[in-house]
DNA sequence: ACTATTTGATATGGTCCATAACAATTATCG
DNA sequence: CGATAATTGTTATGGACCATATCAAATAGT
């Protein structure tokens, strides 16, 4: 049985492979802190959009979370049999549904927005230093946007 | 038609967000830059990981590269029939198969590196700037590795 | 020698992602 | 106006990736 490590070779120095071992480990970590309200990154992301645009249709909201809408039809599905939002039938345009929160869905979502600040990323910056958080975000934004 | 934008709320700042989105980009990028040799983000890693660890079975492999035994069969399955590597019978070990690289895998392994650096990385580092992408790495390398 | 463990493999199920197709509705424009 | 094209939500489907249980062959442990 041999015990020693492997060597990672380059791999080391690979901007993606390292950044998709770290985006595994903070999904992760997302999901631990908010399990107590049950919510995915996925779906965390949803409800945000629902929160800061109202009014809007499913298409809208799935295509700036980059979902495509055969795929987003379950997924809000899932939301809406747990009361976080709702379709209401468009007065403009009856092809479209409007989605929007419910209470219990702001309250949910504020529950776990807390928990994301307070448990996930509070520990997120602890690790890499207050100083290198936000040149960290708009490395990544731009790598996001621009790549 | 509504032509408007819609907000990304409190996305913007959620690193975990921003990370995945960045992921997403940088694997795109890496398909189109090797294409050339055809091989996958994840293809690429296991022949690094081989050409770094001559003697080594299948589940050594795997496991430092986070894959699943089971899942990792297939794989070899996929880069032994395009005769880039072999699977041998250890003498030692009857049980387990050492897989090494053959030529081709070896010739591959460096035009893909090559792709790799000069189309790939070196145009990320172009983007992030020469001076912040060692800052970058490590950060990413120590939330995958502590968070 | 008998049991437990390990290795590669198969089968299977879940999740996520992508495309085609369809009915209902709306937009286009001849 | 009316025929045709485009859009919206939806279903169906298939692929890629991930996870678990299980198995036969081989080895380790006692």
């Amino acid at each position: 049985m041999e015990g020693t490590e492997l060597a990672m070779g380059e791999l080391s120095d690979l901007l993606g492979y390292t950044l998709k071992r770290a985006q595994l480990r903070v999904f992760d970590d997302f999901l631990r802190c908010v399990a107590p309200v049950n919510l995915t990154p996925a779906q965390f992301s949803v409800l945000i959009l629902l929160d800061n645009n109202p009014g809007r249709n499913q298409t809208e909201i799935a295509t700036t979370l980059g979902i495509l809408r055969p795929n987003f039809v379950a997924m809000l599905d899932a939301l809406e049999s747990r009361g976080l939002c709702e379709r209401q039938r468009s007065p403009s345009d009856r092809r479209s549904h409007i989605v929007v929160l419910t209470d219990k869905g702001r309250a949910t979502l504020a529950r776990a927005k807390k928990l994301v600040q307070t448990r996930h990323e509070a520990r997120l910056i602890e690790l890499v230093g207050v100083e290198n958080r936000d040149a960290l975000l708009s490395m990544l934004a731009t790598i996001a946007r621009d790549f």
